[in-house]
DNA sequence: TGGGGTTAT
DNA sequence: ATAACCC
């Protein structure tokens, strides 16, 4: 394409280029300019578009579901549709379906609260996370056949990072396909803005990606959701809600201020939780402009660099953390709330539980956990929310029961997790305990070893001789490819 | 406040 | 092992 843009075009700013290509696009369209100059108007068109690596011109989607536990539940009995209904995990409605919105019931109320807004209210338990994080993954693997770049967030969040897929599609368009573009869903913007400048048409094909999205998500799934196309993650997800259920919004590079100053608190932005907020408002800092205005030596010395920088990016809407598969889960757990749990036949009865659980779960990925954490919240501590954990590597003997498909490893399991216990709480001594977890993570796959390796031909042996000590070893089925 | 998850220190 | 963040 060197060579291409005429000599007297070259002194002219970026944005008048734009807005003259689309004209002169629109008018090779209506079918009057001859051959060669089309040519060159579609040369030079993506010439003016951005590198597909710079990183101003990402385009990246956030899928957030409907209530989805809700949405989930509504699938597994259909009678409940069109009623309102929560889903409960012990004394809390964690979330509740539009129905149950409407008659004024909020996400994560007290579940007496719910009640007392709505007694018609439909509640179901969702304590066994089971069939929502089933539904979770097969939302993220139909994403990923959009684009192989897919992060997680929750149950119900996906990131995806259409940069590559949008840049293929813009160089398959043909002229009038090109000048034709339209967004699919809304824009966000309180300015009027062309949508036809060149410096929108990635954001363009990313809606209507974002729109094929969606739409394979309900034909495949029956699931609804929201999603936003921005540049980058923060954008992105902060734009997704701006229209909410089931519905799409993309934002435009100039109303991206805009965006992040109709937050009315620093602590709407994600990634400025709870422990953060509570230090910057000790600062005097609350709103995005007092964040973005205030001085960043005394934010780093009072945050850390690290912190301060990201959060102050933040501010301005800026993120350049890259969208990161997320793959395969990197951990697995368990947990139970209760009010009270005090001896040792109690804890080892809900141990048994959370492992029975776990070892399912293991058993269905393939993969072997070779850590165990066990993790426990006590009663009377001043800071309720506070957890301790033990964790510890899992004897090989135990990892070659796991996945077998029957309750082998359960016993020892048991064993290694009170001493975890143990390891904690002084059985001596009066305990009070209000949580239970148990965590499987340091996942690896089976098969590490290496062609070329001893290992590799050596697969230990659960059958034979177990009473030596020793572990015992079969000859692997070999190919000549091997040799 | 539940039952999960992740990364950084 | 804990602390922060996310849902």
């Amino acid at each position: 394409t060197q060579g291409v843009e005429p000599e007297e075009e070259g002194g002219r700013d970026q944005e008048e280029d734009a807005s003259r290509a689309m004209e002169r696009l629109e008018a090779g369209a209506a079918g009057s300019s001859p051959e060669p100059e089309e040519s060159d108007d579609l040369l030079w068109f993506h010439d003016q578009l951005e590198p597909a690596g710079s990183s101003s011109s990402r385009v990246i989607v956030h899928v957030d579901l409907d209530c989805f536990y809700a949405q989930v539940e509504m699938i597994s009995n259909p009678e409940l549709k069109g009623k309102p209904l929560g889903v409960q995990q012990k004394s809390l409605m964690v979330t509740c379906n539009y129905e149950a919105r409407k008659l004024g019931v909020k996400k994560c109320m007290s579940v007496r609260d719910a009640k007392e807004k709505c007694p018609q209210l439909v509640l179901v338990n969702g304590e066994d996370l089971t069939r929502y994080r089933e539904m979770s993954y097969k939302v993220t693997e139909l994403l990923e056949e959009f684009s192989p770049v897919v992060e997680r967030l929750g149950f119900d969040e996906n990131f995806v990072d259409l940069t590559v897929v949008v840049e293929k599609r813009l160089q398959q368009l043909q002229r009038d396909e090109l000048s034709a573009l339209t967004v699919s869903g809304h824009v966000y913007s309180n300015q009027s803005v062309n949508l036809q400048d060149v410096l929108h048409i990635r954001l363009l094909v990313g809606s209507q990606i974002a729109a094929e999205m969606r739409e394979a998500v309900y034909n495949q799934l029956g699931l609804t959701g929201c999603a936003g196309v921005a540049s980058n993650k923060l954008l992105a997800k902060l734009v997704s809600g701006v229209f909410k259920p089931n519905q799409q919004t993309v934002l435009l590079p100039e109303s991206s201020q805009d965006l992040v100053y109709s937050l009315n608190h620093i602590k709407k932005i994600p990634g400025i939780g709870y422990k953060t907020t509570k230090r910057l408002e000790a600062l005097g800092i609350s709103s995005v402009r007092d964040l973005q205005t205030f001085s960043s030596k005394i934010l780093e010395k009072e945050l850390g660099l690290a912190v301060a920088q990201r959060i102050q990016k933040l501010s301005f809407g800026e993120d350049d953390s890259p969208v990161t598969s997320s793959g395969p889960p990197q951990s697995f757990s368990e947990e139970d709330s209760f009010k009270k749990c005090s001896s040792e036949v109690e804890v080892k009865n809900k141990i048994e539980e959370l492992l029975a659980s776990l070892l399912n779960r293991v058993c269905q990925d393939g993969r072997k956990p070779h850590t165990v954490r066990l993790i426990i919240r006590r009663h009377s501590s001043e800071k309720p929310w506070s957890r301790e954990s033990r964790q510890c590597p899992i004897p090989s003997h135990v990892i070659q029961k796991l996945g077998t498909g029957n309750y082998d490893a359960m016993t020892p399991m048991v064993d290694i997790v009170m001493k975890l216990f143990r390891n904690m709480v002084n059985m001596k001594m009066p305990f009070h305990l209000t949580l239970l977890s148990v965590c499987f993570c340091n996942l690896k796959a089976l098969n590490t070893a290496k062609k070329g390796t001893i290992d590799y031909y050596l697969t230990p042996s659960l059958s034979t001789t177990s009473r030596s000590g020793k572990r015992s070893f079969k000859m692997k089925d070999t190919h000549m490819e091997d040799f």
